[in-house]
This record gives C-alpha cells, structure tokens and sequence, in this order.
DNA sequence: ATATATACCTTGACAGGCGAGGTATATATG
DNA sequence: CATATATACCTCGCCTGTCAAGGTATATAT
C-alpha cells in the first residue's frame, strides 16, 4: 500500500457514503470497488470497513437489507438515507476545506 | 474549530517539518503561526504538538536546543535535520497522491 | 481432497489527538 | 499587593478509528 492509514483516517465514511449515492452496494463489491478505482494503491481493510458501516447505520446515515441471492454467499446490502446524503455533502465540504488548509500549512 | 482531527491527523508532523524548514522555532510560536495561517480554522492543541516533537526528536527529523532569553520564559528552539528535510519531502509527496485518491474516491 | 473466490463478521491491540492538569516567568490592571 | 493575562514549557490518561488475526459459510475449479 502506498498511503498511511492516518491519511486517509477520517475519510472511510465518506467514500463509503460516495459510493452508495451512486447505487446501493455490498462490502465486499465497494471493497472492490475501490480498490480498482486506486489501481490498488489503496485497500479499505475489512475490520475498518465493517466498523465504519456500523457507525453510519447508528448514525442513521445508511440503511441495510439482505440481498436475495439462490446461489453463492448472501449479500448484505447498504443504502443511503437522507441523514446520509447531508452528511455526505458536509464531509466533503469539510475535506475541500482541509484540503485547502493543509495545502497551506505544509507549503 | 472547523476541521476535524481525524482529517488533519498524520499531518501534524509534515506540518510542523514545513514550519522548521523556514527557520529554526519554538512551540508556542509555532502554535499561533499555524493559527494565523489558517485565520484560526485550525489550531494545534499543545499536547499534540509536544507529542509530535517528541516523535520526531525520536525519529532523528529534528533537533533542540535551548534560547538564550535573558527575560521571560524560556524557550526550546527546534531545527529540522536533513534526515527530518527528506522525511517531508516523502510526507508532502505522499499528500499530494492522497489528496488525488481522496478527490477520486469521494467524487 | 484442496485451493480459491465470494461473502459475512468480531475482538483486541495500537497509535495519534486532545482534554485536563501542572510548572515558571513577566507584565498589566485594579 | 493581589490577580489576571500572556508567554512558554510539559505529562497523563482517555477516546476513537484502523487493522491484524481470527472466525463462519457457500460455490467452483484443480
């Protein structure tokens, strides 16, 4: 991997929730999801994935349901709420905001 | 405050290594510097920034030494080391690709 | 039979941030 | 002269997100 954990720290909710604006997904599909869109320079780890849709389902940011799949592993489906989508947008307002921040701070 | 630790958090030390590499400081100085650079959105709490000296004293990025102030508090100047000048040149590398994931991955 | 891929999940350790508390010097205010 | 404020340093212990390690189950390929 070549990014630090510290780095992206704070950042696992809203990509989960970046995902799920576009459609209702599963943790292991947005797992591979993401990979592929980083060329695997970064792999959200299962633990931190499976904690961080915990905390947004709590936070009522996502909704969940079980896929109907016959064959093959069942399937855990996430949706994004209302709740969701605002935090959504105030996560990343807040990241256009660091981001500036930072940029500054480190020259 | 505006930003979040955990967005910020990883970065306190490519920041404080930003600061040392324009000249030699101290903590409290470095503190308001950081205040003022960013009109007080952002500010180092105490206890993370003499953390953080302390990481990287132990990782050979910076040295100390002691002011010769004749009045007031004394103070402990630090210096950025070549060791600690190559550091942020990995850390500001490593921002420049995270921000790219981040700004790809949360849309 | 065994390996691999899909798919889910929990537990406990770890590390950085930070609130709360402390020390000391100097100046300004009442 | 007492008190507050600014400067300047520091430590301890909690909190929280990440992640390694471990587990379960289904299906397919070798």
């Amino acid at each position: 991997m070549s990014i630090t954990s510290d780095i992206l720290r704070g950042h696992t909710e809203t990509i989960i929730l970046a995902h799920l604006l576009e459609q209702d997904s599963y943790g292991y599909q947005i797992n591979k999801d993401i990979m592929q869109k980083t060329d695997n320079l970064y792999e959200l780890k299962e633990s931190t994935l499976y904690t961080a849709f915990r905390r947004l389902e709590q936070n009522g940011y996502i909704r969940t349901y079980w896929g109907d799949e016959t064959v093959g592993a069942r399937r855990r489906y996430y949706a994004i709420t209302e709740e969701g989508k605002a935090a959504y947008k105030k996560y990343k307002n807040e990241w256009e905001e660091a981001k500036n921040i930072i940029d500054h701070l480190i020259k």
